[in-house]
DNA sequence: ATTAATTTTGCTCCCGCGTGCAAACGGCTA
DNA sequence: TAGCCGTTTGCACGCGGGAGCAAAATTAAT
């Protein structure tokens, strides 16, 4: 009795059952659930019946090994530390969903570990690989690029100087120079830089041109800190360190972030262990305006990536057949609010 | 020409093109490539170099559709304003890949999508279905086991009637006693409690209980708002809304909120808005234990669950071919810091 | 050395669906 | 009604690898 295990476990219903039971061919009844198919609307209706009748679902898996597209994209994270990155995933997710890209979720537990995530990836034929991590320098690029298994390789949020890779970013160097012009007009003259990693190549530009460009605009060399991690915990002992104990002279009026992250740990140290008002004794901006930045603790002056439209770019490149290059710098949005 | 293709795209380098290369068949090929095949050391040895020379890589998709496991499980979230997601993702994601299995990410939009959500992961076959979001309630739960494709349905972190569901979670009703004693103890007396969205069976038993709890024990009833969201920003307006301009006798002493989300937005709008402090005008405690509450800031008095040990034991349920009922309640641990 | 017990290898037959083409169908005109 | 042309349908074959067994190669036992 082959025609007995419906009811127990539906996973083996394949299209020839639908077939047999709509009276059509195995093909009409996968063309009945491809979008280009060319099917007559009544052997679709058929077919439709049928299936739903069976609790027929197509196989992604089949379709994929014999068409060679997997629709589904890899989403390589490390840096679960950064609030900022659920902002990201939601937004990208959200869109690629509604695209018919399938996510294939890769934590990335350290910078090693890198490889074998790609390694995971390419396993499951992805159509492409999204980067928004920060331990994908150019060095581990060059590896997942060497034993390349996916047609594309988009570093999101972030720019990359490698030409094999897309990278879909905000235009730092612009976005900093805002600031840093925003940050001289209001009055601060003596800056503190509170960047992130310092990992050989990652190149999030913030840090270098702010850095230059007050010094090259504005006479002097602006102090900078880095934390190890875009981690608020992180950066909030490693603000205390270094400013606790200085005289009120020797302290920076402002705290200028690489992100949200270190700001909000900054901003939390130095209320609560310095005992400092902001933006009254010290001031800060971020970078990438978090849903807490707006909130009433922090009211944090910082810069809008435009995300949607990032990632509503993200799914163009990823449909397009073209060979082109991708690459593209977004303009973001400076928002100002009471910290800084 | 057929063998110069190598250096172009490695993506159709397949396990006979390696078996030509070392000399031995496609399965012993295959078989080098598996934990548990029988092989000699010399030919796996052979298989490794060959496939290494041609940057091979097993295909997944052909292997799961064979073997009908696909060590892949799908990961339902939706609520991503809720800073512990963030949290529990990364622990899930880091415990799972380290066992094996593949993360296919599902971004469940709202309640209607939830069907679709599945149907995706039906599609992909996945093994299990992971429940992380607040929409999945026992009405749609039961259709999502009405086509059951999958051979588990976890819910996460939330439990659940439903008795042909696996749900892994922290034991709210002891947990809620654990705070009322503890509010009760230290002398609190009118209590608020702030709930997130009363969403028709999601089984949190933290409001129910702490209200009968309260009732039954210390006499007066508690009053109880309600957020649409676990969304920090909407639970701060709510807050707002129902206590400015109420004279302070008529303020509550505490507020006992479902979770961290809630208390963190609650705790902006007390001090920033309504000018309140806290511990000293209004106490607040939390429920998660999300990094922020330990900072600087919050300091929050809150329940950690016991994320890890949870993950743990999801990936033994994942692992195991028995078919028995798998649904467990973790005990978690109050977190007394200075908020209450 | 010879036979029996094991391990290793090769192989046939699937898994479920897409590709590309040929056959069948339908509608329309003359 | 025959003849044409465009649309639907059916089909052989392939995608890359797993299960399970039989043949071959080792190893152990007598």
């Amino acid at each position: 009795m082959p025609e007995d295990k419906k009811s127990a476990f539906a996973g083996n219903i394949t299209a020839d059952d639908v077939a047999a039971e709509a009276g059509v061919s195995r093909w009409t009844v996968n063309r009945a659930f491809r979008k280009d198919a060319s099917i007559s609307s009544k052997s679709l209706e058929k077919v439709r019946i049928a299936a739903e009748r069976l609790g027929y679902v197509p196989d992604l898996r089949a379709a994929s090994l014999a068409s060679d597209r997997s629709n589904l994209v890899a989403l390589l994270i490390d840096d679960f530390a950064n609030p900022h990155k659920l902002v990201m995933m939601e937004r990208l997710t959200r869109i690629l969903r509604r695209e018919g890209w399938d996510i294939l979720l890769v934590n990335t537990l350290d910078r090693d570990d890198a490889g074998h995530a790609l390694l995971n990836a390419s396993q499951r034929r992805v159509d492409a690989v999204i980067l928004i991590g920060i331990q994908f320098d150019d060095e581990v690029l060059d590896t997942a690029l060497h034993a390349r298994r996916f047609r594309k390789l988009i570093i999101f949020a972030r720019t990359s100087r490698n030409p094999n890779t897309i990278s879909i970013a905000v235009d730092d160097v612009h976005a900093m120079k805002e600031i840093a012009n925003y940050v001289h007009e209001r009055g601060y003259r003596r800056p503190l830089f509170l960047a992130g990693p310092r990992t050989s190549s990652a190149h999030l530009l913030r840090n270098e041109t702010f850095v230059d460009y007050w010094r090259q605009h504005f006479g002097n060399e602006p102090e900078t800190l880095s934390v190890a991690a875009y981690d608020p915990a992180l950066a909030g002992g490693i603000v205390e360190n270094a400013l606790a104990g200085r005289p009120k002279s020797a302290l920076p009026d402002i705290l200028v972030c690489e992100n949200d992250a270190l700001a909000i740990g900054a901003t939390d140290v130095i209320r609560h262990k310095l005992g400092l008002r902001i933006p009254e004794d010290i001031a800060i901006t971020g970078f990438d305006d978090v849903p807490q930045a707006e909130g009433a603790n922090y009211r944090l002056t910082t810069y809008r990536q435009p995300l949607t439209d990032m990632a509503e770019y993200l799914v163009r490149v990823l449909g397009s057949e073209e060979d082109r290059d991708f690459d593209r710098l977004f303009q973001g949005k400076l928002m100002v609010r009471d910290s800084a």
